[in-house]
DNA sequence: GATGAATGAGCGTTCATTCAT
DNA sequence: AATGAATGAACGCTCATTCAT
């Protein structure tokens, strides 16, 4: 029994090692050897937790997928509230991407290997993970259909379409060097989407606040996208 | 002069040979010899016209991206209406993607690599377009409010979040295994941020026609991305 | 401790092996591979051991020059006399090319190596033996202008003629496909800058014996250079 | 007929360019566009002249050794006393290394090169030019033993040591930086075999001149070996 | 005759993986 | 279980040489 906890516990800090030189270097760039140093082991014993390079790589794909689907869970468990339930949603994924932040880069390779690599296994893990999120999100967008406070629309595409640009915001964010806040940036997304989408009693009802936030922007002075792309 | 038509000619047909390679395999799994092959030209031939791997990578890069820039200007260029405007840049893109779908992922590990490489040159052309998209989106955005059809808004972050918008959607639809109609999506996008952004009296005249867009969705039957996501 | 002595006598080991293959291939012509295999190790593991050719090239080098002055000083110690001294230097030298015949030509390479390689290495390594050997000769030599066994002379310069024709011979020996005996041309070298540097008196003593060396020559019968390079 | 002349003026000014590149980067280093791009022509045109670079590197040496054989030739012809054809070779020697100063380098390659390569041409083509100083070295010297200048010597054995001494100075000379004066070196060791080989009547006679040299070396103060090789 | 464009054979080096301890 | 030493398969790139004009 415990060395079934040890095992798991220096799997993750497999894990954690290799993520660390992932994002520094990238997939290709990064050598076995260096996240054997970076997880302070020697470098055949990575391989008696992992068969090979790509497997790290999946294993860590599936463990930040999976520790953000079982956090979302717990916490959507906690309201039955579709409203609050989609500030659950956009609070988890915003904490989500700036715990790691550091790693962001990595996600645009997991994809780019989903897309590519004749291992499976990726691109399965990555739809899994899209069905999971656009699942909730059909459920909390249907409620708000249903309690007439979104307009009659085609939910899935709606959900489709938050998804997409929860990821391109998330594209933008990282290319732009961090330049702007992300829940800004989500809070403005939201507005823009609530403005479009909100039935009219409950647009008249917070049409004032929502004007505020498009008129704010999420573009502060000091970390301005277009200042900082200036360079 | 004929000597500059065929080193030009022979240029291009080597990055249409790497664009079709990177996009099988990846830029590090592809082999300079296949680029090489698919060209019908020797290895060392390549070479000529390109002093690394690399610089290939860097050329497809900043070839589409001109061609793209370029083309967009041109089509602006007959137009002085901003609601057109906003329509050739949505349909330009939407154009592109198509033209280069195959090469879709590619476009991800020109983001992925931009963020990592030590040649800086990506990262740099990659927001060198990304400004330049901007600076049309604002011009066309500040002139929409300009003209009462759009709310007061912060047309910086409005721009940067259809920005968001555009690149997730491609994402998505490349992760879906293009399992839906790009076009549609960008219609529907445009449809959500009408409702969203217009003002109360362009919104008067336009809402029936959005809001039966929200409806539709652009999730078709027959290439559902749930449906597609099944297996 | 093992794990040092290990590592030790593989890098001697890859050194040997080295030697074959350059003495047989030349520096340029020789692969990595055959050397490896000389050495019966994987391609590889040379490189756990010098990250390049060239640092294999420069350790030989080393090597070599550092065994030679290392054995040079034991000896030396073992006798403060000067004309032994200069008896032991010369020795030595011969004995070193004579271990090293079929090395040979890996020298002149040093040599031409050392003049251009943009490595500084090759250059003051040889430079500091070539003032190790100096320092050593101009002891001597000043020795025996005290004693009054040479006659007054610009000692250095003196070293620096001995030296070089000790290299001279050491080039014509080579080139001739040592078609005579080291040993004798060294020993007849000496009879004849004898004859030159002794003072009177010293020359008195000792004239016959230099005169036979130099009727006889160095160049037997059976060996001669003539007859060699008649082919 | 103007077209041979041409032709082997094209030859001569590709060997000169070869010559730059050769001494500039060494024999493997250089590359035969820097050859035709140096002598001013397209890289295949060099194939007009010379097969493969082996036979570029065999003509330049072919063409310095007899340019020097021809030209000492020329010069012995106009005298028949042996002190003065002795004088008449070392002048010549001195003056060709001087003049091919900035190829010194190349020398020690022709000789590892003709160690090695399985192109027979290069030893025989050196071993010719040996023969033919030797031949000359010869002649002289027995000359000088008939007239009872030089005490009765092994000729052979001398000329050979000559020899070595010269290639050994010129070696010394190049391996330093060429920081002491040729000419000096070669009259200090004209000096030292002087005193050592001649007769008692000759050496009474010089003995004063002879021992002044001795006195005076060849490492002027400036520009000793010595200090030039402390750094 | 002169040439630049084209090329394939070849090599140094890397690194994921295995093995012996 | 843990590891450093060993390794071969693999690849980017070079360059002498050839070829088409």
């Amino acid at each position: 029994m415990p060395v079934v906890v040890d095992r798991h516990a220096k799997r993750l800090k497999i894990l954690h090692a290799a993520a660390e030189v992932f994002a520094r270097k990238g997939y290709h760039a990064a050598r076995m050897v260096e996240i054997a140093q970076q997880a302070a082991m020697g470098k055949a014993t990575l391989y008696e937790y992992f068969p090979t390079k790509e497997d790290v790589f999946y294993a860590l794909l599936d463990h930040w997928l999976g520790e953000f689907e079982q956090r979302l869970c717990e916490r959507l468990r906690q309201s039955a509230d579709p409203l609050e339930q989609a500030d659950i949603v956009r609070r988890s994924a915003v904490e989500f991407y700036r715990e790691h932040a550091r790693h962001a880069p990595i996600f645009l390779e997991f994809w780019a290997h989903a897309l590519r690599s004749p291992d499976r296994r990726f691109l399965q893990r990555v739809r899994r993970f899209q069905r999971f999120l656009r699942r909730i999100g059909i459920r909390v967008t249907q409620e708000l259909v249903r309690r007439g406070i979104f307009l009659p629309v085609d939910v899935a595409s709606v959900v489709e379409l938050e998804a997409g640009i929860s990821d391109g915001i998330f594209v933008a964010w990282v290319l732009s060097g961090r330049r702007f806040r992300l829940e800004r940036a989500y809070v403005f997304r939201q507005s823009v989407l609530g403005l479009g989408l909100l039935s009219e009693a409950a647009r008249m009802q917070m049409r004032e606040r929502l004007r505020r936030k498009l008129e704010e922007g999420f573009l502060t002075r000091r970390s301005t996208v277009r200042h900082g792309m200036k360079r």
